[in-house]
DNA sequence: CGAGGGTTTGAAGTGCATCAAATAGTGTGG
DNA sequence: CCACACTATTTGATGCACTTCAAACCCTCG
């Protein structure tokens, strides 16, 4: 399924990076070396970003379409690290480990994104205090994610992570719209939540039963979030309910 | 089992600071105003040094003794984040938070730490930008970890798990030492690696069987650490054999 | 010695993985 | 627009790993 093509599009790209929270406070000098070396690259479905391993160059910016961070162990088998849509920066953390990539990319669908030269981006964390504040906000952030996530895999059950995620997908948007859309195949969900992908239908059947959700294809109704919540934040640590962590870009 | 005592010692202290790597670039202002304000408090076991969404005053660094992180749910189930000892610090994270601890911590033994105010420090990462980038690289330490914490805990089983943990106590003692003392009661080293103590007796028996390796009480001999890490090394994406990471302090 | 924890062992239960097969859904070429 | 191919999803049956409950053992310390 892994196919590395390095026939990728690569234009020079208009892009407004101080939109971007990690850069809104960058002086302008940064910015337009940063907008000047800033490269559109698109890949499509099933097409390898870059590999673990991999010499870093690149940090990158998602325009459009999701894609996937994984790992894999000596015996082949892959673990989805994250997966990452629109807005949201990867590859960036390499700047800390020793110029290498710490995990795969691949497209999960066609996606378009924007490559940044990633020695920009250190030169100026080292010379720019403020940039470098926000980095440790963001990987701060990082952080509670990835503690909250350890805590979901040892407490929670698997219906009661796929709750949770869809709580979290409700808080996305932005009115508490009492039906959402799954953003990418079920197989793809099943493994962000490190289940099987038989696991996620009869896990999913049982939150049915359990929350009175209802589900129509990729689609699940929510009537009533409270009772999703009292099932899958019944577990968990955090706060109750579950404060939306994910958000953060 | 927990007791909150306010009755601990604090008092003025003697120490380097500039013996931990956070502090090793820091100037010699900031580093005399935190040696001035550090105090000394003892814990005895089962102490509860502060509590999960306390208001934060203080960071921690052990001097002796260890003590274990945790967040509980709201069925009461206790969940170890973590469990340090000599040298570490904790609570330093609170920086990012809204003023409350991400998590509580607790004496799992008679313990001794150095209080610092934490305001010192989150003031002068904003002024000094070699110590941003200094914490910059602990968390980026960190979440190395915290990522491979979770991939050992979908990929490999209790007794991988356990030999994955000896494997790092191995490291941590400069020779390769043949036989290591287990840190702290097998109750314990179950929770930190996420599993139940009887699970954790019958998988520790299981790796005896496995890889020769020989058990006395607290005591583990290793005769051939390559047969460990052929065992335990085999379900992890890391490098192979498994480098330490968590010897960074 | 005896009480009380930590540790081990046994038996039974639960949850998820795996293998296998049926079904639904999607895109293709005719 | 249909039939076909292919993939995603669901369902069933079975197995394994870990948990849970229970009891025995062991160690330490008063």
């Amino acid at each position: 399924m892994q196919e590395k093509i390095s026939s990728q599009i690569a234009l020079p790209v208009e892009i407004d990076l101080q939109s971007y929270p990690l850069f809104r406070q960058c002086e302008g000098v940064f910015v337009s070396a940063l907008q000047e070396a800033a490269r559109e690259r698109r890949f499509e479905k099933g097409q390898v970003v870059f590999l673990h391993g991999d010499g870093v160059e690149c940090f990158y910016i998602i325009r459009h379409g999701w894609v996937k961070l994984y790992r894999e162990t000596l015996d082949g088998t892959q673990a989805v690290v994250d997966i990452f849509t629109t807005g949201h920066m990867f590859g960036e953390t390499a700047i800390f480990e020793d110029g290498m990539y710490p995990y795969s990319a691949e497209a999960v669908e066609d996606v378009q994104v924007i490559a940044l030269p990633i020695d920009l981006l250190k030169n100026e964390i080292k010379a720019n205090n403020k940039l470098a504040l926000d980095m440790l906000c963001s990987m701060a952030r990082y952080r509670r994610r990835q503690d909250r996530e350890i805590e979901h895999r040892s407490l929670q059950n698997a219906s009661q992570r796929i709750g949770c995620f869809l709580l979290r997908l409700l808080n996305q948007s932005e009115d508490g719209a009492a039906h959402i859309h799954l953003p990418y195949d079920k197989m793809l969900v099943a493994s962000r939540l490190g289940m099987q992908p038989e696991t996620f239908s009869r896990a999913l059947s049982r939150l049915r039963d359990k929350t009175g959700i209802r589900i129509k294809g990729s689609t699940v109704e929510i009537d009533s979030p409270s009772q999703l919540t009292d099932y899958s934040c019944m577990a968990c640590s955090s706060e109750y309910p579950c404060k939306d962590i994910l958000s953060g870009k």
